[in-house]
DNA sequence: CTCGTTCTAAAAATTATATTCTAGAAAGAA
DNA sequence: TTCTTTCTAGAATATAATTTTTAGAACGAG
């Protein structure tokens, strides 16, 4: 088995998270301080600096996605609700994953540079997503780009006022869902 | 008066703006490339790497707060309704701006190292802004944070849905009002 | 115990990037 | 014209970052 590891990836990503608000972008220096983790450890782990911010940008999105997708799934007055409301959520449970979602860009996180394989993984993660949310707007009968700014749009401006420096107060989710709510009723 | 400049500002701030959309941050060979500008006369007129992103942001910044802020003083069926779609139209008729401010973060484009000087004018507008917003809260009779979402929140997570890639539809202004409407109402 | 494997560690080397510097061009004023 | 100022240009330099490398530690298997 060799020898065990000293540390978690969650503590690398957590560093990356911090390094990302400070600085507004990944550095290897501030990563190792921050995690208590030498530069040798982490490249033997990640591979490359792109390695290490795309891994924790995956992280991240499978992780919310996660939360996402059950959402959708819920019941409710109204349909979609709980996935409007599923992004301020995440945002309280899972801060870590929800800096890195708000402070890094797609274009920054996930360079041609990065792992193929990663690169795989969040096409598929990102198709899953469009479909389950195509799916949904079908189901209800409402225009696609009137759903994606309900479920996605207006919560993730929603909770940009506040991250990264505050946190997402829980009365937001009130007006999220009165937001969202008059896009997701079908007139 | 010495000799004239054989570029304007705008040339290198739009070069700024591409810099963040494809590699997600700015990089000064990048800039000169792509304004057709050399290093030498980047750092004569901005000074430094900080200096230019700071200009870059601050010129974003004032350029979209002026629009703002016309738009909160007309008058309308609903009040703020034109300040929500300030957003939108703005990313249509100033994209370069708009690309700035949905691809560059504070944190990045503001360094502690930017000029103070900047760093003031950016202090000035977000007070100016915050208390526009502040004022019309309190003459709508609407909680702070809920006039906030309707007339930041939704309207950038709805053009953030579209940019960097792809143009922002007409047809989401119709949703966008919709939307931060039902916030706007005093019910 | 000893070997094979996996991992840590930090300094050294490399690469990438920002910045400075020197030479000179362009315009108006004296 | 000549001087002064403002600006351009790009090579040279300095700086800062990533990445490699080498040595060895920790554990399970044989």
């Amino acid at each position: 088995m060799g020898r065990p590891s000293s540390f978690r990836d969650e503590t690398v990503f957590a560093a990356v998270a911090r390094s990302l608000v400070v600085q507004g972008e990944v550095r290897i220096q501030t990563v190792t301080q921050l995690a208590g983790v030498s530069t040798g450890s982490i490249y033997h782990r990640f591979g490359s600096r792109e390695g290490l911010m795309a891994a924790s940008w995956l992280d991240a999105i499978e992780g919310f996605q996660a939360c996402f997708l059950a959402a959708l799934d819920r019941r409710d007055a109204v349909a979609g609700l709980p996935a409007a409301l599923a992004t301020p959520r995440f945002c309280r449970s899972d801060r870590e994953r929800a800096l890195i979602l708000t402070c890094g860009r797609t274009a920054e996180m996930m360079p041609d540079k990065a792992p193929p394989e990663l690169h795989a993984r969040l096409a598929s993660a990102q198709e899953l997503g469009r479909d389950a949310i195509a799916g949904f707007a079908t189901r209800q009968a409402l225009p696609l780009e009137r759903v994606r700014l309900a479920l996605i749009g207006i919560p993730l401006g929603a909770v940009r006022l506040y991250l990264p420096e505050q946190l997402v107060p829980d009365s937001v989710d009130a007006d999220i869902a009165r937001a969202s709510g008059a896009l997701l009723q079908s007139i």
